[in-house]
Order: C-alpha cells, then structure tokens, then sequence
DNA sequence: GAGAAACCTTGACGTAGGTCAAAGGAAAGT
DNA sequence: ACTTTCCTTTGACCTACGTCAAGGTTTCTC
C-alpha cells in the first residue's frame, strides 16, 4: 500500500499538506513486528519513532525480579517511542508487540526538519506528548491514591465510555496484562472480579468479556465513594 | 524589572530571536503567590501557562480523603500548567505555591501563534514535555515497582546528582512532602530514615540536610540489589 | 488431536506499609 | 516572648495485597 496514503490516515498528520505527505513518505520505513517481538528496550538510543498501522504494542518498565508495569497499550494510528526524538536522550521503557504489528517508523532527523517547516506537525505532536502527560497523571494517581478495585473501576469506565458507553467491555488483552496495567497482579485481579460478580456489580462470563451490570456501583467504586464488601 | 529580559533567561525560550522576544514580552502578564496560595485546581479551564522566576510550586494530585501525591516541585525557570493549553482540555493536577512566587503568565492563545511562526519554541516545548513524560515514567515505576527504601534511595541519588554529587544534601522542602513525593506518607518515611541511620547509610542530624555515608549501598537500595535489615 | 504451554482461579500465609494516637520540637504570627 | 500551628518521631495495631502452591481450563503447536 502506498506510505503517503497511509500517513493520511493518521491523526498526527491530520490537516498535512500534501506536498509534506510525500516528502515524508519518502523517509518513512514500513517496519514489521512478531507478537512477541521487542520494539526496542530502556536504554536503547532512539533514532526515531513508530506508527502502528496495525496490530498491538505493549510500552512497559520491568523491575528487577521481573515484575511488570505497563504504560500504555498502543494500537492503530497511535504512534510510540518518541520521548528520545526530543530529549535526544535513550528510551525510559521497553515496547514489545503483543500481536503481529505492521509500522512506519520516521527517522529522527528528518522528522525535526519537518517541524521546522510544519507548524501543524509540532502542535499535533505537542498535543499527543500532552494526552500521553495527563494519561500519566492518572496512572500515578490511581497507583498511589486508590486501590485496585477503584482503578479497575476507572479502567472499566474508560474502555466503556470509549466504546461508546457500552455496558459490554471487550478487554482486547489477557487478565494478566490487565493486573500489570492495573499495577497488580493476576490472583489479585481475579479475586476482585470474583467479589465484584458476587456483588452483582458486573458479569464476567468468558475470558476477555466483561458486562457492566450496575453501572452507579462502578462510578462510586472508580470515585473512591464506595468499597467492596 | 524588564519581562524581555526576564523572558530571555528561561530555558525553553533560548535562541528566541529579539524580535519575537519583544512580541511575547507584550503578552506576558506578571504574577504573585502567596506560600499556600493555590494557582490552578485540577478541573480548572487552562487559558495559559506560567513559568517560574522566583519561588516554588508544587503540582499535585489529591484522593477523596486528603492524602496527597506530589507529580513535581518546580522552581526557577521552569513552566508549568502548560498540557490543557496543547490538549484543549482542563488541568489534570492541582497546583499550589509552597514559597513566595513569582511568574510570568502566558496566554494560550498568544503562545500557539508564537509556535506557528517559531518551530525553536515547539521544539523547546517538545522537549520539555518529552522530559517531563520520561520522569513521570521513572514516577510509575517507583510506585508500582519499587519500596519505599528503593524510591527514598533513588530520590537520594537524583538530588546528590544534581548538587555535583555531593554528600550533603539539602532538600528544601520539608519531610513531608518529601513523603508525598515518595508516594508514601511521614511516618514510614521517618521509620526509614531511622532504620538507614541505624545501619550508617544515612546522617540526618538537622531537619532538611541528609548526608549520605554510605554511596555504595545507598546505589543498591535503589537498583534493589540490597535490602533494609 | 495429543502434548505443551500459557492462562485463570482459589486457598493459606506473610509483610510492607497504612491508620490511629500521643507527645516533643520547631516555626510563624501576634 | 507567647501562643498556636505545623512538623517529626515512635508505638500498637490492622489490612490490602503480594507470595507460594496447586488444580483446572483454554490455546498454541506439531
């Protein structure tokens, strides 16, 4: 498929003149990733950075006994790793893909000198590093102010409202990869989802299916004005 | 005193030709806080940024029943307030002077015309934001993966490094907030400190001065490779 | 479709770190 | 200097959540 066309599709590019469309098609690389496969890893230098035009990547720290935290689950059109293209400095976490993932990746370099001639491209960007910032924001309040029931709650109303206010969730990804974007763990997550069932707050039929069943119980939960039993 | 001048001192504004100097220097507003004083609550529509000439401010996020998470103490030279003005949206955090503090106020509207003819402003804003996402990433996995002696540790290491590495280490804020910072509260702090002191890790003789005795394992607590006793 | 591997759930148990309470010390306003 | 308020420390106690272990289920792979 052709790049310039495909850079169209992408929100960061909205509103490029079509004379910038091809010039960065022409330093753009199509890249392909294995589920499984490492992006890139903390510490690696970043050259450039990626869009995904399809598939799924996984942004996350690791501790030393392995113990992971994930920071964002990326799909399609959101792009990932471009903190060094600015600070010039290396990746502060590791990405990985978690199903067969198709980029583009767009050089540093020629990324900046785009800027330099496209004011649109710097505010689009400004504005994704700003919704990256106040995403962070909640992940830190959630870690550091709430426990675990009221952060799935907040994470169920997320994926709910961005869905367009379904009661029925698709998770998309495994429990075990929630529990690590909820910073926690699988048991606890499943104990949780068990007291939330018995409390008739949501169904958990199948494995990556959740239903909203009350859905003021989840606001309270998610607001820290309700407990579980 | 002259706000060009002013202006020509803060970091994200070096290389600003004079001409554009000039052209923000007209739009500035000057401003005042009282310690205590609260600059932004989170909720609050953000019509511009400050940036900071004299004084402290601490950015932070509150839970239901008071407890406090501290996302940043900025000082001299650095802007803060500055994601609603690129996302459009409203202030994720609170904001509150914690010493007499002066800024300068720019205005949203100004500044992202100010982007539109300057590509060295959005890539000094690039940068500062980039800068920004990769401490709150080091914040995540503080909370989410490390304890408390680590994330005391660490913070140790950042201050000692940023004073040239110098064992004596001034926080300039007070134990409690430094608790805050540490995504904990005084108590376990205080019970830390006592039990690195015990093990001549530590010196706190006086209330905002630490001397570091022992780098070697102060580095392992915060790689994890070493434990309190 | 058989075997392997990953995922999910539940139970028993341990512990880091939070809550509550109390008291001494520093600091700031009058 | 005096009072009030805030900061810090210590002790007793509690609980959310992590660890370890084990069994059942789904899903890859060959």
């Amino acid at each position: 498929m052709d790049i310039a066309k495909q850079l169209s599709h992408i929100p960061l590019f909205q509103g490029l003149e079509p004379q910038y469309l091809q010039t960065l098609a022409r330093i753009t690389i199509k890249k392909f990733f294995q589920r499984g496969e490492t992006v890139f890893a903390e510490g690696d230098p970043g050259v450039g950075f990626h869009i995904i035009t399809s598939g799924r990547i996984k942004v996350y720290k690791t501790s030393p006994d392995g113990k992971e935290q994930i920071l964002h689950i990326m799909s399609q059109g959101e792009p990932f790793g471009e903190v060094p293209v600015f600070t010039g400095q290396r990746f502060p976490a590791y990405a990985e893909a978690i199903a067969d993932t198709n980029t583009l990746f767009i050089p540093r370099d020629d990324f900046i000198n785009l800027i330099r001639t496209e004011p649109s491209v710097a505010l689009s960007m400004l504005s994704v590093l700003s919704m990256r910032l106040k995403r962070f924001t909640s992940l830190i309040e959630d870690l550091s102010l709430r426990e675990v029931p009221g952060r799935l709650a907040a994470y169920l109303l997320y994926l709910s409202e961005r869905d367009k206010e379904t009661d029925d969730i698709n998770l998309e990804i495994s429990k075990t990869q929630l529990a690590s974007i909820l910073g926690t763990i699988p048991e606890t997550l499943s104990r949780i989802l068990a007291r939330m069932t018995r409390e008739a707050i949501i169904e958990s039929d199948d494995k990556r299916h959740i239903r909203i069943c009350d859905r003021a119980a989840i606001e309270e939960l998610a607001a820290g004005e309700r407990r579980l039993a």
